[in-house]
DNA sequence: GGACGCAGTGGGAATTTCTCCCGCACTTCA
DNA sequence: TGAAGTGCGGGAGAAATTCCCACTGCGTCC
């Protein structure tokens, strides 16, 4: 029998790693050896245990996500990550995918699928949450029909949290960015999105799903 | 020994489900004797069942977290809902206790104060995540229940305008004001929220229907 | 290969906006 | 007849925004 699957979990919710490490160790090859509560944790647990898998998900504090995963791609390009998403919206798929990585399963995946997808992944190959990667595809089939698609991988984690509430500041603080050019990208953002303030920007990426109210 | 407690489990993610049931039903006396995945379903599921204690995610499509405990709550006044949320804005935290949940713990928890919360619970005790309650109760020495009801007329009509999108300079101009006293009025507001950006602020006006998405 | 465009990153400087502190007028209520 | 609350706005300094520019990689297309 080979050896068990070394598996690194990375969420910021204690309770929801407890659940899927409990989930995933009772499969009897799967093993977390490492946990996370935000991407610079994720980066650092990764570099340290060199795991088969990574299951990450993309709303964290400090830097997001989508930045972990590409920090960790761009450390080790064949370094396989698994995101699981709170949020379905495809738009997070796409940056998600873009950003290197190497599965998406969403909230309402059942959990069956999550045991699959990390198993398919831990073997090289890419897996899709079969409804979203239909969606996806649909979608493709049909050109943009959201205004956040023409934005770049890094508008858009900006725009997300501007939206979220947090000051030009901030962000450029959490992202580990100048100042400059937070502030150089929410301008530019606003003129893409053709708004003037930063409240309809917020408003846009609430109908637009990006983020919640 | 007492015999297994019965929880209703109410997620829309399957698979955080699945782990927290693995979660649960580890402990010896805890037994998941339902799950659902919307509000509606869960109001079924409460009469069906008749749970002990009722876990449940706030942000659920159709029908919400919120409305369901209402429902639930209206059915049976003293029925057991333990809110876990990913969200532990102190916003949601009234609006599901005044909804009538019996405690709320969020993202951030340990997995041990789950259990813990459960039993507290299940006991006839209220059960609010420390971090959250200090957070509460320091908001509650110096608030009304509605944010907005601490303005005054003239603030509250700025605070709707700025969360429709309009530049500080729009609003003196449409107000006929100077400009100025927008913008006193709107650092004023700001302060009074307590939030920092028009961000936040838009997204709380939204949350408490001032305005629309 | 070399030219080109584009994404990402930030500096500089002028401008605008925000904040904080203050004063003044008016009303209301004890 | 104060005292407190509200509406209004000025001044000065701090901060944010805008616009323009430059540099670096990385693809792509002759």
């Amino acid at each position: 029998m080979a050896k068990p699957m070394r598996i690194l979990l990375v969420d910021d919710h204690a309770v929801v790693r407890a659940g899927f490490k409990t989930l995933l160790e009772n499969q009897g090859d799967l093993s977390v050896v490492a946990e996370a509560e935000s991407g610079e944790a994720a980066c650092r647990q990764f570099i340290e245990h060199a795991p088969d898998v990574v299951i990450m998900d993309l709303s964290m504090p400090g830097v997001g996500g989508i930045e972990a995963i590409r920090r960790i791609v761009s450390r080790q390009s064949d370094a396989r990550v698994l995101v699981f998403s709170m949020h379905e919206d495809t738009l997070f798929v796409e940056q998600a995918l873009q950003a290197g990585a190497r599965g998406y399963i969403g909230k309402s995946s059942a959990p069956v699928v999550l045991v699959e997808a990390v198993r398919q992944i831990a073997s090289g190959n890419i897996y899709i949450d079969p409804d979203i990667a239909q969606r996806l595809a649909f979608q493709k089939t049909k050109g943009t029909d959201s205004p956040f698609q023409a934005l770049t991988t890094r508008e858009f984690e900006i725009v997300c949290l501007l939206a979220e509430g947090l000051s030009v500041n901030a962000i450029a603080n959490r992202l580990a960015l100048s100042y400059k050019t937070v502030a150089n990208y929410a301008t530019q953002i606003k003129s893409k999105m053709e708004v003037n303030t930063t409240s309809e920007l917020t408003r846009l990426a609430i109908r637009h799903g990006l983020v919640k109210a």
